[in-house]
DNA sequence: CGGCCGATTATCT
DNA sequence: GATAATCGGCCGG
């Protein structure tokens, strides 16, 4: 287990959400380990991207993207879900990376636990709300150092995905976002056909 | 299948 | 007072 650095992060975001694809990510709760390995993930770049939660300026939900790389940024919406990103480049930048998909990799009965209704079933942990209530993610999370394996979120390194197993595609659920940010291509994920971190979403 | 719609509340204006 | 980086149930074909 070799946990990602602090320099990972300072890099665009866009450079950081395709290599976050293959990453493990880790939640320790009561002593177990619930890992995952991600499969998908979009990018945020600050206040210039007007679907990015920094393009009015700083705020009280968003001022983690303003603090250094490498720490969470999780944030509540639709009245009932959390939402899990990566905080990305150099301090006073905000910009950050959405964790959307993951594949189970341990812990996966207590995984299954949290997911009673779902668990096992195909895609059960391809959404950036499925996967936090599956890592039991909340904001009592928010502003923690993903670098720190003491931690009780963290992250890993994985094996990396080469570029050809890589789909991009426009940003999910932008709707009232203006064109060009809602149509960028700012949302990464492993390709349907791969047979290992197969994505429910890449059909 | 695919599309529509209601749930539910922290945060922002 | 309005909005929301979603989900899951229900409906029709």
């Amino acid at each position: 287990m070799i946990p990602l650095e602090h320099s990972f992060f300072n890099r665009p975001a866009t450079e950081v959400a395709r290599e976050l694809l293959g990453a493990q990510l880790t939640r320790v709760l009561d002593g177990h380990h619930l890992s995952g390995i991600i499969t998908e993930a979009e990018a945020y770049l600050g206040e210039e991207d007007l679907g990015c939660h920094a393009h009015a300026g700083k705020t009280r939900r968003n001022a983690v993207m303003y603090g250094p790389p490498g720490f969470a940024y999780i944030y509540f919406t639709y009245g009932m879900h959390w939402m899990l990103n990566a905080v990305t480049g150099a301090e006073g930048s905000p910009a950050a990376v959405l964790i959307r998909a993951i594949q189970p990799l341990a812990g996966v009965e207590w995984l299954a636990a949290n997911r009673p209704r779902l668990a096992g079933k195909p895609g059960w942990l391809d959404g950036p709300a499925k996967l936090t209530q599956a890592l039991a993610i909340d904001g009592d999370l928010n502003g923690f150092d993903l670098c720190d394996p003491g931690c009780d979120l963290f992250l890993a390194a994985g094996d990396a995905i080469a570029p050809e197993r890589i789909q991009a595609t426009p940003r999910i659920g932008l709707y009232s976002v203006p064109e060009p940010w809602k149509s960028i291509p700012w949302r990464f994920l492993v390709t349907a056909d791969d047979p290992l971190l197969y994505n429910e979403n890449s059909k």
